[in-house]
DNA sequence: TGTTGTCTGGAACGAACGATCAAAACAAAG
DNA sequence: CTTTGTTTTGATCGTTCGTTCCAGACAACA
């Protein structure tokens, strides 16, 4: 029999992630791939077939370990403060680590949505699943009497996820605290 | 003495930036521009220099044809109705002509501001001169009696900043009315 | 130890990329 | 009509793109 491989494929495709994630589909090279993943060309083809194919791969993989796990950790506060936190969150990446990558979800969004139906598909069920976290978040704050029962949870939801992008977008392009700051405080009003 | 030049500079200058509009920078090849812009290969060299060159001059053009152009239309009409107009004029590009286009500024921001510091400049002011569209005339409309007192202009400028952006992005990718209305009614929540 | 089947490194592919160039085409001035 | 100087044109440059392929390295099994 074979030997086994000689490294891991989440691992690897985690590196592939954060180089899509950084530069986008297009700017990134099969080249850049081959560079940071670490891995030999071959490898890569016969491991996640074609570019698009790996990005796909990748955009999935962000889904399960970002959104969904930053879901998970947002979860055990309450859920007033889980929605406030999503956006510290973000804010944080930015003025504590210094990330201008923004969301690899709203970055494909613009980028390949428009292009892609297959890629179009997974964004937009991500961005879905953002607002139906933060309309289930609203409903719960409520029954817990955390948010005012006048909120449309519907349309609230819908706006934070509103919000949410643009603080994402404004992340890449105008780093700027109070910039970002105002973006969160509007969404606390918007929950009561 | 020469001839004069067998195209209008700004004419075919407008179909590159559309090519980039509906596509991205890195995307759209000079074959796709010198197809679209109907022009020579050497006369668009000649012109408008390289491919950033060019992408910089149509980012521009947009900057004042557009964003300007757009500012001045919405004056016209009394302070809260322009700012709700500048989302409903959104949210018509996207339900009444089909385009997925969003807005150039808002892509490039995403694409390229992170990775050019000439491109990022110009982004950045474009996105700050709406913010401070938005700024003006929720203070007009204060001083009208239209739009409470009480609302911070230069916070909820910002918010509203947030919230288009974030409509721009779901307008490539969740084109859905009912999505986009909620944005909008929420710009209308907050000015009162 | 020889066999097996995969992984590795690197060369190489055709195609497309951004960019350049010299010659032909041309309108206006002399 | 000739001269002049720019535009146009299409060929072509070298590079990089995404992708394929093959010989050598290697660990596990017989």
């Amino acid at each position: 029999m074979p030997w086994e491989k000689q490294f891991d494929s989440d691992t690897v495709l985690d590196k592939a992630m954060q180089a899509f994630w950084a530069r986008g589909y297009e700017a990134t090279s099969m080249q850049d791939l081959v560079d940071c993943m670490g891995i030999n060309r071959g490898s890569l083809y016969a491991t996640f077939g074609d570019k698009r194919s790996l990005f796909i791969q990748a955009l999935r993989r962000y889904d399960d370990r970002h959104r969904e796990a930053w879901v998970a950790t947002l979860a055990a506060k309450s859920p007033r403060e889980s929605i406030l936190a999503a956006f510290d969150g973000a804010i944080a990446a930015v003025l504590d680590q210094g990330s201008r990558d923004g969301c690899l979800l709203v970055n494909t969004a613009l980028e390949l949505s428009p292009h892609d139906a297959e890629v179009a598909k997974i964004v937009a069920r991500g961005l879905a699943e953002m607002e139906a976290f933060f309309r289930a978040r609203i409903e719960a704050g409520q029954r817990a009497g955390e948010i005012p029962a006048a909120v449309g949870a519907l349309e609230a939801a819908r706006a934070l996820l509103g919000l949410f992008i643009g603080l994402r977008v404004l992340s890449r392009s105008r780093p700027e605290a109070a910039l970002l700051r105002a973006l969160r405080r509007q969404a606390e009003s918007l929950i009561g």
